[in-house]
DNA sequence: CGCTTTAAGGTTTGTTTCAGGTTCGCTGGT
DNA sequence: ACCAGCGAACCTGAAACAAACCTTAAAGCG
């Protein structure tokens, strides 16, 4: 389980790590907002904990562009006091929760534990699907005993597919979460990525299919 | 992006509507309670701007038949004053967010950001009547077990008429819903659709029909 | 060298057009 | 009132068309 926090105050960001540590989560701490949002976008953590005031850009701000570039890690802001403003304008602009400072650790990971709950039930964390496996380290397809190696962009392809397996995947979130959010990749691109995807499944003599869906996007099925 | 204004100042809704034009969005303005429902009915709205106070029927009416109807688009209560009483009431009627007068033009587009961003994820996947349902995700018309695909066209022109079901679409309306309101479509394009159509309501054997009236338009029906 | 991107031609599928047929409602004659 | 006949509106299947997509090869790039 991976987190991050964002948090210019130093001691503060230092405690939340300890606790979270303690709690066995894998943590990374970043100190102003631009980073945040730069580590928050890699989609690589379970969850988010924002603070508000930051130095670059503000909470509401990340969040607001987090969400813009469909990333949908769940973000746990943090503000200094009880302002009213603040809260609307934190799950206005696409927080999941909010949290008053200071606050105790106990309420802190209670909250954390309920949004990662909340996605888990949402967003597949294993990349398993029918027959096929995706080994996340080594970037490996695998299916019973044959296997097969895949590039940086293919893993990332596949893995978004199987992570939405049985619902459509546009092309265009596709680019957005592989090349990023203003990139200028043809769609044909994609195209190339999703044959040789689809030339590797069939290697491995999977059950899997990408089916196409005219105008729409892709899907990752399994063959009756 | 389509949003309809539903406010009776007309002063408001054309600050409203630049607001919204200004930020690429494409706005209709009506101006009474009974219009309002009329238009945002058809289902073809992005997310609905809604006053409380208004001639022939109140916004809290309002939404509520919309719900009643099966109408889920997003709506934003306007209300004149921070009277608790109202917000509790538009929220209960089934409004999904809620703003008092005077506002910013930012919180206004933020609010409806989230909004539009909260439909995305969760609203309804299947569009419903009778014995079929619409796989608004992969564009397939379900009845029973038998499924089928639908073209991006067809699937358009299916899912306004369930949106509308029981109620009369005049080809005028379907051309400018599905091609656009200044395209050269020919009436016999949308006749030609309305027979693929029924062909394959009719391959998955489905109970609802498309009655055709002379002259005015078309209608979804259940045959009894 | 392996991965990524671009390019080009071919294939498929959805869209539009066209032509002929059918239905419906109107009109005028009985 | 009734019915024949006529024209407008509508249906539908086939064929032409266009867009989206696939595939492969070859060119970039680190």
């Amino acid at each position: 389980m991976y987190v991050l926090i964002v948090e210019d105050d130093v001691r503060l960001a230092d405690a939340v790590a300890q606790i979270l540590r303690n709690n066995d989560y894998q943590v990374d701490v970043v100190h102003d907002g631009a980073d945040g949002l730069a580590y928050a976008e890699t989609g690589n953590y379970d969850a988010v904990v924002l603070d508000v005031m930051l130095p670059k850009m503000n909470g509401f701000d990340v969040v607001a562009e987090l969400r813009r570039r469909k990333v949908a890690t769940p973000v746990l802001m943090l503000t200094a006091r009880d302002a009213l403003g603040d809260k609307v304008g934190g799950l206005d602009s696409g927080a999941d929760d909010y949290m008053t400072k200071p606050f105790a650790p106990a309420e802190l990971m209670a909250r954390l534990r309920s949004l990662m709950r909340r996605q888990g039930e949402v967003l597949f964390e294993t990349a398993e699907y029918g027959d096929v496996k995706l080994d996340l380290d080594s970037c490996d397809l695998i299916c019973g005993e044959k296997s097969i190696h895949l590039g940086y962009k293919e893993f990332s392809i596949a893995k978004i597919l199987m992570a939405n397996a049985g619902r459509v995947v546009s092309k265009e979130a596709l680019i957005e979460k592989v090349w990023g959010y203003d990139s200028e990749v043809e769609d044909n691109n994609v195209e190339a990525y999703i044959s040789f995807l689809r030339k590797k499944f069939d290697f491995v003599g999977s059950k899997v299919k990408i089916t196409t869906l005219r105008k729409v996007g892709y899907r990752l099925d399994e063959e009756e």
